[in-house]
DNA sequence: TCAAATCCATTCATTTTCAATCAATTTTAA
DNA sequence: TTAAAATTGATTGAAAATGAATGGATTTGA
């Protein structure tokens, strides 16, 4: 994870919350005590928090100001390029999943309540965004993954088998065109693969760094989805238009 | 839990009750009277509030402003009473059903990883707290209720078929010796009843105003459920305490 | 007033948190 | 490609926070 998207992570976490532990960061980013407390000195210094005994503060300045860090980080950007295109791709009425990460997520802010669309969800962390936007969802019942805050499990495949999917968006780790998609832990993919199972038309979302990248778990071959993603080397290219849709977004 | 939160809390509290006991506080913050002599210490360094025998009492210096905006301070201090002695029935390795709702959610901070309990819960509000406490959690699935935070639905009972739990601790409406439990909406209602039938022992956590209220949809008859309360009319109990369990916590 | 009960400050051992440092890895620049 | 710079996680002794215990002070009520 990338400095500035721990920061941004950890100003978010005050906005709501007052006050913060170390731990409870060090959970939510996955890293070490070190490195949070190197944060917490650098938002210090930059008047964004106040470091006490064991966590950190919120502070009246900075952060009371609207999403300044929100949206500005380069990765962000990119994310948020790809989700803006899939989210143009969702027509009204459908009925559609959203996988847990970051990547879907950036999605949420591009629906809107009046195409009056159904959600259905693994990703605990889209719930509030959803629930604010007054889209109309539904949760995956199933074991919480702390750290992705995914739901999975086989609670999860049972669950999600009460529903049908006009559209599919996921994220993965790995798009090989030999190895399909992948992803570290196989009980998220087994979700995935669920949801792919249970979709008219699946979407992958990724960045440029997920391409030729192999991952623990397989999700599906290549096929199986139309990738959408915003910049692709030449000699990717020609691999991969061969074998799959691909969605290219341009900048 | 972080020294200034304590601070916090102990202000929060001087602003709504002009004085307050030791004993009161080491309830309101689970830790030892050193910690809250401590506290009080450091408080009256700061000109925050005034030691007197017994607790302290209100300065009419920094804290001043009257400040009743918080009246919900005052139920939630109530509602962590009660949480409080719910969540000391919780033994190690049970698992256990909770409930959406304010009350429900406060019981979270009593709960600790090492106890090895397993939590299911149609609470989304209670998410993201009982992750960062790393407590093996399970989310029921379903029709996401935006005003409440509640998971409902059939997909929920469904989804809830799933698990067996030694406890099961909810939040109701009313409370009503002829009526029962009652809450407002119907499907919340069919989950706290599903609940109850999948649970060993049910509890009902309710402060005083609940009492002798009655809502749209019964849940349950009263026999139901043992109730957690923290006080209770004189002439209610009588009535009470011979149709059901009832434990009433002392301030 | 006196005895019992409660409350308090102090001390101590234990646990948690902290800052500083170092080696390993990754990123950047040349 | 190689070297410099930055980032990271682990380690370590110091500092801070905590809960329990002790004995002295204060309050209470008979």
């Amino acid at each position: 994870m990338l400095t500035v998207e721990r920061h941004k992570l950890i100003i978010e976490k005050l906005k709501e919350k007052q006050v913060v532990t170390i731990q409870e960061l060090v959970k939510l980013t996955n890293t070490s005590e070190s490195t949070i407390r190197r944060d917490l000195a650098f938002l210090e210094k930059e008047k964004y928090l106040k470091r006490v005994h064991g966590g950190a503060e919120r502070l009246q300045g900075k952060l009371a100001e609207p999403d300044v860090a929100e949206k500005s980080t380069k990765f962000i950007q990119e994310k948020r390029i790809i989700a803006k295109h899939a989210a143009s791709l969702i027509e009204k009425g459908d009925c559609i999943f959203l996988d847990a990460g970051t990547t879907i997520h950036q999605m949420i802010d591009f629906l809107t309540k009046d195409q009056n669309i159904v959600v259905v969800t693994n990703g605990l962390h889209h719930i509030d965004k959803l629930l604010k936007k007054g889209i109309r969802s539904y949760v995956v019942g199933g074991f919480m993954k702390p750290t992705t805050g995914a739901v999975i499990g086989n609670g999860a495949l049972l669950s999600m088998n009460q529903y049908r999917f006009d559209k599919c968006f996921l994220g993965v780790n790995g798009i090989h065109s030999e190895f399909g998609y992948t992803t570290p832990d196989p009980e998220e993919a087994a979700v995935k693969q669920r949801a792919i199972q249970l979709a008219r038309d699946t979407y992958v979302l990724a960045d440029h760094s997920k391409f030729n990248e192999i991952s623990f778990a397989k999700i599906a071959d290549i096929s199986a989805a139309t990738i959408i993603t915003d910049q692709l080397q030449i000699e990717q290219q020609d691999l991969f238009l061969q074998k799959t849709n691909i969605e290219v977004v341009e900048q």
